[in-house]
DNA sequence: AAGAATCGCAACCGCGAGACA
DNA sequence: ATGTCTCGCGGTTGCGATTCT
């Protein structure tokens, strides 16, 4: 008996492995994973050399390059639209994967979720904790000036620099990108996309992402208003937090002039220079209200004071940490 | 300066779907 | 019809880097 098989190799991908795949993805195409095991090329699974091409290796990968304004908010609306279809998303996204997506969203999970939870405890045993959670907002309101690449679509060139990610080759490339306040997604600027996906044509970028298609989309400049736009539980109660007046002080944002806690949500959005969307408490209001009738169990017509008169107050001083999406 | 907390990313795991013998 | 294999997807974990206290 042999007994002792070719053991598989697990954890970080060496340059020499990558070298193997790259020649074996040129010569066959991104196919026939398990194969580079069975010809002893690799000894790694199919299935981790699959993940390791479509992760790290293929063509044109923003590796290494933070989200853009632009990623994050179709990030959002889709998740929106399609739920936790991070492959779905990632086409929408040239020279994003899934797995980045949905690192991305685990960490915006993660991150307004720890706000949350600060606020609710810093509301009654303030200052220290609040001071971390003020800088920290204040860091997403007045957002650095990120770097973002522009991307050849040359799988040639692609191949000879990626494993230098963004440091050389692409970082001369870099344009500057202005990444949007964070409490930007706060507000209902995000929402009044209102985009109706389902019109829209929209072009997956599939294997080879184009550069066009990233910024320029249709999808991103002009997007038709969606009635139907389902917000998540989770996005819900984020938007029911909204009314919570502590929140923005938490946020060192209550007085600001920008952001008046009266009507944080009824001015208009303005979008750059671009004429103002009327934006109001429709875009906060419970998913029911807002189909056609949004009315309530008796049959009447609901509102947003009806929605939260629903609710204990007191119910938004105990919300838990957002829990992961694969409830929704 | 050091330890703690948080972030960002890469990789693995389990499951389901589809292809194929 | 059924079992096996492969692939793809979503969830989770581990860990180094960075930031905070």
């Amino acid at each position: 008996m042999e007994g002792k098989r070719e053991e598989i190799r697990k954890g970080p991908w060496k340059a020499e492995e990558d070298e193997v795949l790259i020649n074996h993805v040129k010569k066959y195409g991104p196919r026939d994973w398990s194969s580079i095991r069975s010809k002893g090329l690799l000894q790694r699974t199919g299935k981790s050399c699959r993940l390791r091409w479509v992760n790290k290796l293929r063509p044109n990968l923003k590796n290494g390059c933070k989200f853009s304004q632009e990623e994050e908010r179709v990030v959002i609306e889709l998740q929106a639209q399609f739920g936790n279809k991070w492959a779905k998303i990632a086409t929408y996204l040239p020279g994003r994967t899934d797995n980045d997506v949905k690192n991305f969203w685990s960490s915006r999970q993660k991150r307004l979720a720890r706000i949350l939870q600060n606020n609710s405890t810093s509301s009654s045993n303030s200052n220290s904790k609040s001071h971390k959670i003020k800088r920290e907002i204040s860091a997403v309101h007045d957002p650095p000036i990120l770097e973002a690449p522009k991307f050849s679509s040359s799988m040639e060139e692609e191949s000879s620099s990626r494993a230098q990610s963004c440091s050389s080759s692409y970082i001369d490339n870099c344009e500057k990108i202005k990444m949007v306040a964070l409490p930007d997604l706060f507000k209902p600027k995000l929402f009044s996309y209102d985009t109706n996906l389902a019109q829209l044509e929209l072009i997956p970028c599939e294997e080879t992402p184009c550069t066009e298609c990233q910024i320029q989309s249709p999808f991103l400049q002009n997007l038709p208003t969606q009635p139907d736009l389902k917000f998540s539980p989770e996005s819900q109660e984020l938007l029911a937090r909204m009314e919570d007046p502590y929140l923005f002080n938490v946020f060192g944002l209550a007085d600001d002039a920008e952001l008046s806690i009266e009507q944080p949500f009824l001015d208009p959005v303005r979008l750059g220079n671009e004429a103002q969307l009327p934006i109001g408490p429709p875009y906060l209001e419970p998913v029911r209200s807002r189909r056609n009738g949004a009315r309530d169990d008796d049959g009447n017509p609901v509102t947003t004071d009806a929605f939260f008169d629903d609710i204990p107050t007191d119910v938004f001083d105990h919300i838990e940490p957002l829990p992961g999406p694969s409830r929704w």
